[in-house]
DNA sequence: AAACTAAACGTATTTTTTACGTTAAGTAGT
DNA sequence: ACTACTTAACGTAAAAAATACGTTTAGTTT
């Protein structure tokens, strides 16, 4: 059967947000759109790419579709093609019958995403979308290998968030020290010394302190950093970054 | 037409080889093997995936069946899908003559490896395979998007050397400090300051000085070093890099 | 005005990085 | 056998960064 999307090549995306009090999140969808609500199989936002379509669009077309976001940091970071990754079971079936193909193998292209996550309310999620955050210990059985697929972008975020700007993909424009410094933690799952920590960033001049403070507070409100992204590029080309 | 591959997903290798007098290399094929010798145009060691096998065993599969080369390093690093990749020439043409399938639009998955260069030899990768080494500058136009993938295999080893024990890979065992530094420079693409270099080695732990020295060479013999892959495991799990 | 809360600052010590010049251990040529 | 040649190997001082700790500050709440 000829159909208008390409079968053997689909892209899953795992979408992380940050909350200030919760910490690390990810988007999970219901397996059928509402279609039918007995079916409570959760799994990433994800779906097959169309025939002359490219792949970052296909990305960011099925991440709108499911879940309403879009203009967000999109990542690839491995693709998960094991010839048995579908099985043979339930989950199988709902795919074949969702598409009325004859699906065989399908190999997925895994890309991470990184949202503000206080620009995504939960109820707008969960009324138009079915769609819900979850801890990161939170996260149920999924359909296929999704699971799987969290954890390696999970292991990804970890190792690119060490020499790329990514913190400032999941926080405010305006943000605080100290909330830069709970992302990282909650990140890197380790805690660091709030005051060398301070020094650190403000040796970084790509990371710019406002003239405005917290309002509202109950304690002596923190002074306001925004980040200077040309700066960064800058000074990233400057840098080799040699290690070894 | 039924056939036994996949004709819609391939892999493409790009194998890094380091010379110690000429510096970094990539290994390229004639596009068609020997069958019609009046074709010169040159590519990247790839075909299609099998319908039912494992990305990285297809990447092995091919790497042996054009250059012999085995159990080496192999790195997923990107997925090249532009739907108009493949161009509308003669490229495509001799692709579809080749396969005698209809092909539309090929995903390939990009991999680099890293092989000891001195265990193939020029003159038998020439005979056998047709496959010939070029260093970095004398890359020539390739088939399809094949020099970007280059360029892009470069770049993220030029990242991922970084923080991964790439170097040993394109090393013999046993090397000396001078080698270790220049496939350093020569894939990063900057000189470095030799005591300086070998005081950051010595501090290295994974990098084992053994009580044997060069022989043969008209000047002082240089110590030999191995690198101990377990002690960098280890070393590795307790280190966090922690950077931002 | 006292209690509370999170923000913000500082200093001494150790470790790492950087910048540079000299000596050492072999072979080759006379 | 000694001199020239070539690459290996070592060392030190100064600057910068990382680490380990306690204290003060600026607001709100009671």
């Amino acid at each position: 059967m000829e159909t208008f999307f390409n079968p053997y090549i689909s892209v899953d995306i795992v979408v992380f947000g940050f909350d200030d009090n919760e910490g690390l999140k990810v988007l999970l969808i219901n397996r059928s759109r509402r279609d039918d609500p007995s079916l409570k199989r959760l799994k990433l936002p994800g779906n097959f790419i169309n025939k002359k379509e490219k792949l970052h669009d296909s990305a960011n077309r099925i991440l709108k579709e499911f879940t309403g976001i879009k203009n967000i940091y999109l990542k690839q970071f491995a693709v998960f093609d094991d010839p048995g990754r579908l099985g043979d079971g339930d989950d199988l079936k709902w795919l074949r019958d969702r598409t009325g193909t004859e699906i065989e193998r399908v190999v997925t292209i895994a890309y991470y995403s990184l949202v503000k996550l206080h620009q995504y309310s939960e109820t707008e999620l969960s009324k138009a979308y079915n769609a819900r955050w979850f801890g990161m210990d939170e996260v149920p059985g999924l359909i296929f290998d999704h699971n799987q697929i969290i954890d390696e972008g999970l292991a990804t975020l970890q190792k690119e968030f060490l020499t790329e700007p990514l913190c400032f993909e999941l926080l405010p424009k305006k943000f605080t020290i100290n909330q830069l410094q709970r992302i990282s933690e909650a990140i890197l799952g380790f805690s660091i010394d709030n005051r060398n920590f301070r020094k650190r960033i403000n040796r970084l001049e790509y990371v710019v302190a406002l003239n405005e403070r917290q309002t509202g507070v109950s304690h002596k409100p923190a002074r306001y950093y925004i980040f200077d992204r040309e700066k960064f590029d800058i000074l990233k080309r400057e840098h080799t970054g040699f290690i070894i």
